[in-house]
DNA sequence: CCTCCGGTTTGAACGTGTTCAAAAATGCGG
DNA sequence: CCGCATTTTTGAACACGTTCAAACCGGAGG
């Protein structure tokens, strides 16, 4: 619901300016959710917003760019859903569990269209990207999320480890969602026995860094990524 | 160099005939390395093949189909490039360091444009993507060169784990690959560090595995990866 | 009331990937 | 050599995303 991004493309400048840009958005989410991205035409998005084409495009740079007011809106729901699941929960396991679960509910009404433009998502220069720019808020978003699950969560780490975990449980989640795009199973069941069969492994596998041996791969681990960052 | 793919789309006809496809083919891959996959058109294409616009879609059903020939390529080559390092070295993280590297070596000429059209491999639905029936050929000449890292190397491993092994490394590659599309650095400099990083980890945490309580971890993973294929 | 001037709107036009019906070439049985 | 069916070739035509110059506002200043 609330919407957590920070300034849209164009800096909002009158009201009626916005009231547009919602009209428009909001066609289009309708026209995707219906027919699919590929098979919605922006003249058709012009038309059921009530303005020109040229009008769309004063609006909004490109198609793509209709679809950041969606990835901001579902990154948004996300951090409300799970906000009862991480205040009631303590298992490390079982708040994961609910945040990965969570996303999946959220987002299975939009998977038949989804998969049709995450592929945009997959350049790296697209502003869909999950590592561009224009996402940067979104990621954050779902960052932050992790970081909660670990902050409120009985699993105790090594500060090393701990610190790099959230941005390594939100690159687990990136894995969910690309299994999930796959996913072609009712109610994207295979993407639900995923997430069961890995959060179990994910915390046991954190908790057996107590052992000095697994915590010596851990902190190559730790390492390796922080190199990497670089 | 070898073509492993099975047939192409069409069944080849004539000798004539396969001379035109690879008369296209070919055009297209030098116009797409000198101006980048969405810059080159398919009229350029006809026209430095010598043929109309329409012969060059009767001979490939689209743009994509024509990067298909480029995957099987890549793919042979990759599979002759590593037989050496195979048949010389017998540690396991060397020859899988020899098979990634060997990859990216093999790679690097594309980066630029390679980017521009690995998108559409993100689509589920396209035929360029890495679990598609038609990238079967090239998936499965992958998988065996994994299957010959882990069958030549000193790596001990018990026999289910082992079993999924090569699959599961080919998913390593899969994800180094994705790595090296969204590897802007000079050379592609932090894909190699990330080979140079990751490998040593694999290798120990496969030989890990002796230990009873880490052997329980990999033998849940292998049953959750033998789930999720059903 | 007129005159500007910025923000907004418009639809024609461009270049693209793709389709298609018709023409041309090819091969083959008689 | 002649129909004739099949394969191959062709370029016009289509629908799309995108661009752009021109038109249209609506209010601030004279």
């Amino acid at each position: 619901m609330t919407t957590l991004a920070a300034v849209p493309t164009p800096a909002p400048r009158s009201a009626k300016a916005e009231a547009t840009r919602a009209a428009i958005v909001g066609a289009a989410m309708r026209l995707f959710r219906e027919g699919g991205y590929d098979a919605t035409t922006m003249r058709a998005v012009a038309d059921a917003a009530g303005v020109s084409l040229g009008s769309a495009y004063y609006y909004f740079a490109s198609k793509e760019h209709l679809v950041q007011g969606f990835y901001d809106q579902l990154s948004g729901a996300h951090h409300d859903l799970v906000a009862d699941v991480l205040a009631t929960e303590t298992g490390f396991a079982e708040r994961l569990t609910g945040v990965l679960e969570g996303w999946i509910d959220l987002a299975e009404p939009y998977h038949d269209f989804a998969a049709t433009f995450f592929r945009n998502a997959a350049d790296p220069r697209s502003p869909l990207s999950p590592f561009s720019p224009e996402s940067a808020a979104a990621r954050a978003t779902s960052v932050d999320i992790h970081r909660q699950v670990l902050a409120g969560s009985d699993l105790r780490l090594a500060p090393a480890l701990r610190e790099e975990m959230p941005e390594l449980l939100w690159l687990l989640q990136m894995g969910v969602v690309l299994f999930w795009v796959y996913d072609a199973s009712e109610g994207q069941a295979r993407t639900r026995a995923l997430v069961h069969g890995v959060v179990p492994l994910v915390d046991r596998l954190c908790r057996l860094t107590r052992l000095p041996v697994v915590r010596g791969v851990a902190n190559d681990v730790v390492a390796l990524v922080r190199s990497l960052r670089a």
